[in-house]
RNA sequence: GCACCCAUAGCUCAGCUGGAUAGAGCGCUGCCCUCCGAAGGCAGAGGCCAGAGGUUCGAAUCCUCUUGGGUGCGCCA
């Protein structure tokens, strides 16, 4: 396939800041502190049994036994055990799970943590699940698995089907994800591609964790930006009219909006030819914006994007919105007139002491208190903020998630602070910036044209490589790091490629299926499981139900730090696991999925793929991609 | 000047509320297809985790400082 990238949208709205736009320029992301849980007191919302988790079970059965032992004394009563953790070691020799549980209470219970180790050894020695304790090293206790709690997995894996996985750690939490927000000026960009991706799958990720989560968009149309659209979208409405135009500074050049301006004239006929701006402006901002805002769904539908809510900056104003915000910080004192210090190094040429109205923000962790007022009376960017994020608390939310382009890195302390001082620090918001994407083609810097409104767009991209491999790639980076985004390489079918590596997997399961099918062999999951798994027992096949037991706890780890990005690199790891054991399979014919001529063996074996192509949907899903059954 | 982010193998990057001998891909060297898709797999070489202190039983991870790179810094959004 030739790209043809050449066929650039033209756009507008590179030039002001857009709090999702990762792509407006350099930069290297601030991502505030993640805050402290939220509160955990509060009902579940949803009554959840939650699938099999094995590292929890364990850890269950470890803290069972500690409390045990301080019942009967050989533990001080009252220990602290929520540092106690049961993970995987990270070296497989160690056996299948460790314990720090005697070295992290060795302190507090005045003991030396090889004793508590022994102690705990001995105590888990009943469990049926446990067939070796070791103590090791500083007091890390290393418990072997019997390899029938490992077919269990698979057997829950079958049984729970895409609920595997699924917590109950949110319960049922209500959070809302504030993501993209791209000014309604122009078609979304690739930097507000990777916002929109990383916010949607943060939020699939959320609920797959147990959290009620609404996805939220902040229509940005308050601010002198939908004025310059207005402008720009009034010439291309008397070019319409046949008359020549020139887009001067700070109006958007870009050809998206011939087509408006021709909409435009198709409704208002003459009626605006040759008229001042008071008499035009207001109608052709909401028409312009309205226009935008259509727009850009489409480019988020491209994506399988869908909001639960767009949130209007507009609707704030006049309507008391912001003023009741603002006095719920002059209740607390926190709204005065005064004049700020300037920067100090570098300061402004034109800068001279101004009394404005400011926020004390300093007073909720920033650097220094921020005004909420212009000179002319208006709000600033901020002010309506305040009350976008006065109404979110209000709504109820436990936990708020911004994600904004890295340019707003300035932007978080502020925010913070206002959402602090408006719950009296109840709700902890989390702000998570995306870089910058920078595009490649065949290994060769992409340049974006020069000419005013030229960039590459979303729509250009989902074009080129389709929303799945969009969607993943832009998973394959942390949030907070720069993003190489190579339009060759995304499609190439090689390891180097996780997007296809993830998906071959996913495929290579489904032609044994398909095989199985053609011999006439049952293999729903309700079969599969019921089959002796005990006859799993080689290296390469428990590695993958061992990485397949630990996708309840990945989940866990991602939700709990808002990185969605685990879950692509989860994904490549176990991939990498499965295709080890297929190719494992050419010597080792015993270790085939399809023993030939036994469909009982068969079945047993096909168990463990089968779960394989569970688990890998059930993380695609999540990150909003679709598995493939064959790769072409 | 201040704030925030980043620094891990030659290159691109993971690294779990602090855990044992720091991992993967690419590249390099040597292997594996009469057999479920070799678009794959196995093995090897390659590291003072930018530097220096500190906290801790234990630090790539937390704190302080330094160096290098990036971003932001009163009526833009």
């Amino acid at each position: 396939m030739q790209p043809s990238l050449g066929a650039l949208r033209g756009g507008g709205g590179g030039r002001e800041p857009d709090r999702a736009g990762c792509g407006t320029g350099a930069g290297i992301g601030a991502t505030g502190p993640v805050d402290a849980p939220p509160l955990r007191d509060k009902p579940a919302a949803i009554e959840r049994t939650a699938p099999m988790n094995l590292f929890a079970d364990i850890r269950g059965a470890v803290t069972d036994a500690l409390n045990a032992m301080m019942a009967e004394g050989a533990l001080p009563g009252g220990l602290d055990l929520s540092a106690v953790t049961v993970e995987p070691p990270r070296d497989a020799g160690h056996g299948d799970m460790a314990t720090n549980a005697a070295m992290v209470l060795a302190k507090p219970a005045g003991k030396k943590p090889r004793d508590i180790a022994e102690a705990l050894a001995a105590k888990l020695g009943s469990d049926p699940r446990i067939t070796s304790t070791e103590v090791a090293g500083p007091g890390f206790l290393n418990l072997r698995i019997d390899p029938k709690a490992w077919a269990g997995v698979i057997a829950a894996v079958l049984a729970d089907g895409p609920q595997y996985g699924r917590s109950d750690m949110g319960q049922g939490l209500k959070v809302n994800v504030e993501y993209v927000s791209a000014n309604p000026t122009g078609p979304l960009h690739v930097g507000h591609t990777r916002g929109a991706v990383f916010g949607d799958a943060l939020a699939s990720l959320l609920d797959y964790a147990g959290y009620d989560v609404t996805r939220e968009y902040y229509i940005n149309d308050g601010g002198a930006q939908v004025d310059v659209l207005a402008r720009s979208v009034y010439l291309r409405y008397l070019e319409a009219h046949g008359q020549e135009v020139v887009f001067e500074g700070g109006t958007y050049p870009g050809d998206y909006l011939i087509a408006v301006g021709e909409a435009l004239k198709d409704k208002v006929g003459d009626e605006f030819v040759d008229k001042g701006e008071q008499y035009w402006l207001a109608e052709v901002r909401d028409f312009a914006t309205e226009a935008m805002m259509e727009l850009i769904r489409e480019d988020l539908s491209l994506l399988n994007v869908k909001m639960d809510r767009f949130f209007s900056e507009k609707s704030l104003y006049g309507t008391g919105k912001i003023e009741a915000a603002i006095d719920d910080l002059k209740g607390k004192g926190l709204i005065y007139r005064g004049v700020l210090e300037p920067p100090k190094g570098k300061v402004p040429e034109d800068w001279e002491p101004r009394e404005q109205t400011l926020f004390r923000s300093t007073d909720h962790g920033d650097d220094v208190d921020r005004p909420i007022m212009k000179s002319d009376g208006s709000w600033t960017y901020f002010a309506p903020d305040i009350a976008y994020h006065y109404d979110k608390i209000s709504r109820g939310y436990d936990l708020l998630i911004d994600v904004f382009g890295a340019d707003h890195g300035g932007y978080v302390k502020r925010m913070k602070s206002a959402v602090s001082a408006l719950s009296d620090g109840r709700v902890p918001v989390d702000i998570k910036l995306c870089q910058l994407v920078k595009l490649f083609k065949n290994g060769e810097p992409f340049k974006m044209s020069k000419r005013a409104g030229t960039f590459i767009t979303l729509r250009d991209v989902v074009d080129e490589v389709g929303p799945d491999v969009t969607r993943f790639v832009m998973l394959t980076r942390k949030n907070d790091a720069p993003l190489d985004f190579d339009f060759d390489k995304v499609l190439e079918q090689s390891r180097e490629n996780p997007v296809f590596y993830v998906q071959y997997a996913h495929a290579r399961v489904s032609s044994v299926m398909r095989k199985a099918a053609e011999a006439g062999i049952a293999h729903d999951d309700a079969t599969l499981a019921a089959t002796d798994l005990a006859a799993l027992s080689d290296e390469a096949e428990l590695a993958v139900a061992k990485k397949l037991a630990e996708w309840p706890r990945l989940v866990e780890i991602a939700a709990r730090t808002n990185e969605p990005h685990r879950v692509a690199f989860y994904l490549y790891e176990l991939a990498g696991d499965f295709h080890t054991l297929w190719n494992r399979g050419n010597e080792r014919h015993d270790l085939r999925f399809f023993q030939e001529g036994n469909a009982a063996a068969t079945q047993a074996k096909l168990a463990l793929p089968r779960a394989v192509a569970v688990v890998i949907s059930a993380g695609l899903a999540i990150l909003g991609v679709t598995p493939v059954d064959e790769m072409r």
